[in-house]
RNA sequence: GCCCAGAUGGCGGAAUUGGUAGACGCGCCAGACUCAAAAUCUGGUAUUGGCAACAAUGUGCAGGUUCGAUUCCUGUUCUGGGCACCA
């Protein structure tokens, strides 16, 4: 009997599916366990092996923990509103609906092959109207809520217009500083109003006021404007100040924009990181993100004698977090974007300022970011520094960004790296104010130095200046104690189609939510996803939309995944979005599983959404994910070749194509029958004799291959041991171009099928590997459907975990799945054998065999425990291994041992699990436990270093003393040599570990 | 540019708390079975020198701490991920 994979998978995975096996009860007696995997955006492009490695992982440990007696929930969907469907219908005229809905398939057929134990009844995709119903919901709950500092938690608006109405907005100012609060006049309000006052208001200044305390709110915010696609780009759309499409110039535009005010739950989010499991490096990440520090803000008066007009009474407000350095400042910076640049710039400076900003505008914060050349441009104008009364001049660069602090900055060049190379750059003169610790080559940012010329700071740590400045600054008046966050409101809309719509409605430029019986709020059919005028979504080009009012704006990415969690617990409730029996009983995801990709998106707003329904009432926890393991990506091996404008010694050569030269006639020398190729045809290709320096070009007739390379990939299937199958290549759609090129070998080249000796080389066309990304667009894709059919689902998984560990990215190499394959035919062959059939039995286990099992219970469950399953499934071949070589076919064993492979292999367990005779299904087995009884040492073969390195071996009973160890290493030959008739000084001897003698 | 992570044989990786570097697998080499091949099995395989015993070197690079460092510290190079409208 041999092992037919096939046969096995497709008929266990089609009666776990006919007996509901992996479906799931809100309610058992059992301890309940929730393993989730990130969600999956259903890309047209398929799986392709990296894919699943966090779900199969997932997979392991679900299975794992349900063999451990837990009530498992372990659900898949769909995140299904996004960019590519909607980019792939204006380019392909298909609605996002239809090739969303036909990727789903593609997705869902091919996880349904790799034997994932989801419970499919509770599936979930973001663009089904019965899930963006619930979305819709959510942001209104956020929409009708405000963050009450006070309490520190989310609340009603309606209980802050009571307030508003009894008390004014004295112990509730508006969260955003920069706002200015006005009356129905257009009078500022200086930041407050009374009770009274509130009464005045009219609808529209209450609902202005309101929505600067929502939680969801309207606002204004700068895009990527690209004017000739009529549309909003994406970051990663932008290329160097063009969009990708088309190269099409990209300014900064001003849209209105909804937002979440995530920043007040900004110190939420980093206290609740001590409570969760997430990797060091993902709290850091998290925590950088959202960048609380401590400093001042701090009021630099612009100088009247040097400005014109306008700016004399105008004040420069930055923030700083070393307001300890004030005497250091030698320059200011405010971001191109500042308003107050066109108040202070005296008219000889405007235009070079308006010819910068203009600059600016092109350029992403990316780029404004990383680029490494300075750029910037003297306003023309001064401040005043508050203590001293010198005059500091304002300069723009785009370093400074303006949704960061005040967007505006005092430099100081000798204690910031880049405030210094700036000064440098622009000639700027710098004061220095920690005496030797500046030595007039780097900036440095110490904080250990004591204060030089520094006025009333003289003297002091700087450290400890820091609090004295802001004492002083507040003494004076002149500037406050403030504690900032990098961090900004997050972007709540998009000017797209594909993505939820808002439910809200504009009259008399109020925004109003749609009663509660009117969600969901449909999304219209289209034919066309065309923007709609000035910037707006598609949605606006639907006169019965407009006619209604409605928002055209569509909501994010980010917005159902924010939540997905809590719907699979209850997914077919059409009364809630959740019930708070179903969310009370699964509480938190106790293990999710995604890449690192998602640390400061989806993670931190689902972490926020999380913590705002807790506010509300509506769960009963602030976190949703308990544990978060990361996963690595599984790169692709992409296989490139080098194309070049060869010259050829007696060779012309003839019309450009895509930069490449074309070849027409013939080395005299040999009998090349290189034809004319017509002049859209053949390009010349060649190898890797580019890396071999062995081989000499002057020796090939070819005078400088290798000037004008470029990289050229092939696809991976015309590729086997980076040996290019040129005949292959040719036919294929991509390889057609090059029927007539030549291709360049070590022994010589191949053209038109033939091959054309030169010296005793090798006639091989070797391919330049590279470990990239694994993407359609590098020819380099593996798809798993394919290793299956070849390999089978098991071997799949067990391969994929064997690789290496699941955090880590390594790259995919489809050769060393046949030793994992190997292992579960010999699994296999414990059990049955080809000729004789049956060959396990039930005679008594004994001793050693008992051994190499429970060293395999014992280790496989550490390594699952610690999601170190590369090194669990070698534990299952070390385990196989033993037990082949002692012959073991006994019941007794290899029963225990299904059981442990089977969240690892669940086909095959399955099968195996039943010819031994057992009615149900593994995965409702018990786990075996491991007992130390069988696994009791009474001696050890230690290592035994001399000076550290490992001379000899000794096998020493464990419960021996420093005493004994010492006589017996002294008597050791080959310590006895190291020792050269002298004692040793020391000999260290760690129990269980080894011996070390000091010479 | 900023934040995070990684680097170990020909390849993927192992070494869980500072204690035998290279488990397990791939590949490669040799052998058995076979008319032959596949499959399977056995042995070998970090590098250098040596018939061998053995010795020297060796975990990106340069230092440091330690009886002992892949593991800890300092600096540095390269690669990958993220940087707010890809998901």
């Amino acid at each position: 009997m041999e092992y037919n994979f096939r046969k096995i998978e497709e008929e266990w995975q089609r009666k776990w599916k006919e007996n509901n096996v992996y479906r799931v009860s809100n309610g058992s007696s059992k301890p309940k366990y929730y393993v989730l995997d990130m969600f999956p955006y259903p890309s047209g492009a398929g799986l392709h092996v990296g894919h699943p490695l966090g779900y199969i992982a997932s997979d392991i440990f679900a299975r794992y923990k349900r063999l451990k007696g837990f009530n498992v929930l372990h659900p898949m969907g769909y995140d299904a509103f996004g960019l590519p469907a909607e980019q792939y219908a204006i380019e392909h005229g298909i609605h996002p609906a239809v090739s969303t809905d036909q990727n789903i398939n593609n997705f869902h057929a091919q996880l349904d092959k790799i034997g994932f134990c989801f419970d499919w009844s509770r599936e979930v995709r973001t663009s089904d109207p019965g899930y963006y119903k619930w979305t819709q919901w959510i942001f209104l709950q956020l929409f009708n809520s405000f963050y009450n500092r006070s309490a520190q938690k989310a609340e009603s608006i309606t209980r802050l217009v009571k307030i508003f109405e009894k008390e004014g907005n004295q112990a509730h100012p508006v969260p955003d500083a920069k706002f200015e609060l006005r009356n129905p006049n257009f009078e500022v309000l200086n930041g407050n109003f009374t009770a009274a006052q509130w009464k005045t208001f009219d609808e529209k200044t209450k609902q202005d006021i309101l929505m600067e305390y929502r939680l969801a709110y309207c606002g204004y915010g700068e895009v990527n404007w690209c004017e000739a696609l009529g549309t909003v780009l994406a970051n990663d759309e932008v290329i160097n100040g063009a969009s990708e499409r088309g190269g099409h110039p990209v300014v900064r535009k001003k849209l209105r924009q909804w937002y979440l005010r995530i920043t007040e739950y900004a110190d939420r989010l980093l206290e609740g990181l001590v409570h969760i499991e997430f990797s060091d490096a993902m709290k850091e990440m998290q925590t950088n993100w959202i960048g609380k520090s401590y400093g001042a803000e701090i009021d630099f008066e612009i100088a009247a004698s040097r400005a014109e007009g306008a700016g004399e009474k105008a004040k420069l407000k930055v923030y700083t977090t070393r307001p300890d350095t004030i005497f250091g400042v030698d320059f200011m910076v405010v971001a191109p974007e500042h308003d107050l640049i066109t108040q202070i710039t005296p008219s000889a400076q405007k235009k070079a300022v308006e010819d910068y900003i203009a600059y600016v505008k092109s350029r992403s914060d990316r780029e404004r970011q990383a680029e490494k050349k300075i750029s910037g441009c003297f306003t023309g104008a001064y401040a005043i520094n508050p203590f001293d009364k010198r005059e500091i001049p304002i300069w723009t660069s785009e370093y400074v960004l303006a949704g960061y602090g005040t967007g505006a900055i005092m430099a100081v060049p000798c204690g910031d790296e880049r405030d210094f190379k700036f000064a440098k750059h622009f000639n700027i003169p710098i004061t220095n104010i920690i005496g030797k610790h500046y030595n007039g080559e780097e900036a440095n940012p110490t904080k250990d130095a004591i204060l030089e010329n520094s006025d009333f700071l003289n003297g002091i740590l700087m450290r400890d200046a820091i609090d004295v400045a802001i004492k002083k600054l507040e003494e004076l008046e002149i500037g406050k104690r403030k504690v900032n966050y990098k961090m900004r409101d997050a972007a709540f809309s998009r000017q797209r189609y594909w993505g939820e719509p808002f439910p809200i409605k504009w009259m008399n430029g109020i925004a109003y939510p749609l009663p509660e019986k009117d969600l969901p709020l449909q999304l219209p059919y289209v034919e066309a996803y065309k923007p709609g005028p000035e910037g707006e979504g598609p949605l606006a080009n639907i006169p019965s939309w407009t006619e209604k009012k409605l928002e055209t704006n569509t909501m994010p990415g980010y917005a159902g995944s924010s939540w997905y969690f809590l719907r699979y617990m209850d997914p077919h409730n059409e009364a809630a979005f959740c019930s708070r029996e179903a969310s009370d009983y699964w509480g938190q995801v106790d293990l999710y599983i995604g890449g690192t990709e998602h640390a400061v998106g989806h993670l931190l707003y689902s972490r926020m959404w999380t913590k705002a329904l807790f506010d509300l009432g509506l769960i009963g926890f602030d976190e949703p994910y308990k544990k978060l393991v990361n996963q690595g990506m599984i790169q692709g091996v992409s296989e490139k070749i080098f194309l070049s404008a060869v010259s050829f010694q007696h060779l012309k050569t003839c019309k450009k194509q895509n930069s490449f030269k074309v070849p027409i006639a013939v080395d005299g020398g040999y009998e090349v029958d290189v034809r004319d190729p017509k002049e859209d045809e053949p390009v010349a290709a060649a190898t890797d004799i580019l890396h071999q320096s062995r081989f000499k070009l002057a020796d090939f007739f070819i005078d400088n291959f290798g000037a004008n390379t470029v990289e050229y990939r092939v696809d991976i299937s015309d590729v086997e041991n980076h040996e290019l199958d040129i005949e292959s290549f040719i036919k294929s759609h991509r390889g057609a171009q090059f029927k007539n090129a030549v291709f360049l070998c070590e022994g010589g080249f191949w053209f038109q099928g033939r091959f054309h000796r030169k010296n005793n080389g090798s006639d091989k066309f070797f391919t330049e590997p590279e470990v990239e990304k694994m993407s359609k667009s590098k020819y380099n894709v593996v798809n798993p459907d394919d290793i299956i059919s070849k390999y089978g689902a098991d071997t799949f998984r067990m391969y994929e975990m064997f690789l290496g560990p699941v955090e880590q990215s390594k790259p995919w190499d489809t050769k060393g799945i046949e030793g994992v394959h190997r292992f579960l035919k010999k699994l296999w062959r414990l059990f049955f054998d080809e000729q004789k059939g049956k060959v396990w039995n039930e005679e008594k286990a004994t001793g050693a065999e008992l051994k190499a099992l429970h060293k395999a219970i014992k280790k496989i469950e550490e390594d699952t425990e610690r999601f170190s399953f590369n090194t669990a499934v070698s534990t299952f071949m070390i385990a196989v291994n033993e037990l082949s070589d002692l012959k073991c076919h006994k019941k007794e064993i290899l029963e225990p041992l299904l059981i442990l492979l089977a969240p690892y292999a669940p086909h095959i367990t399955e099968e195996l699990w039943h010819q031994l005779g057992n009615a149900g299904m593994v995965i409702d087995a018990a786990y075996p436990k491991a007992e130390e009884k069988y696994l009791a040492e009474s001696s050890k073969n230690y290592p035994v270093a001399i000076n550290g390195r490992t001379r000899a071996e000794l096998t020493i009973a464990l419960d021996a003393t420093q005493q004994q160890v010492e006589e017996m290493i002294l008597a050791n030959e080959t310590v006895k040599k190291w020792l050269e008739g002298k004692q040793p000084k020391k000999v260290i001897y760690v129990k269980n570990k080894m011996i070390n003698v000091v010479l």
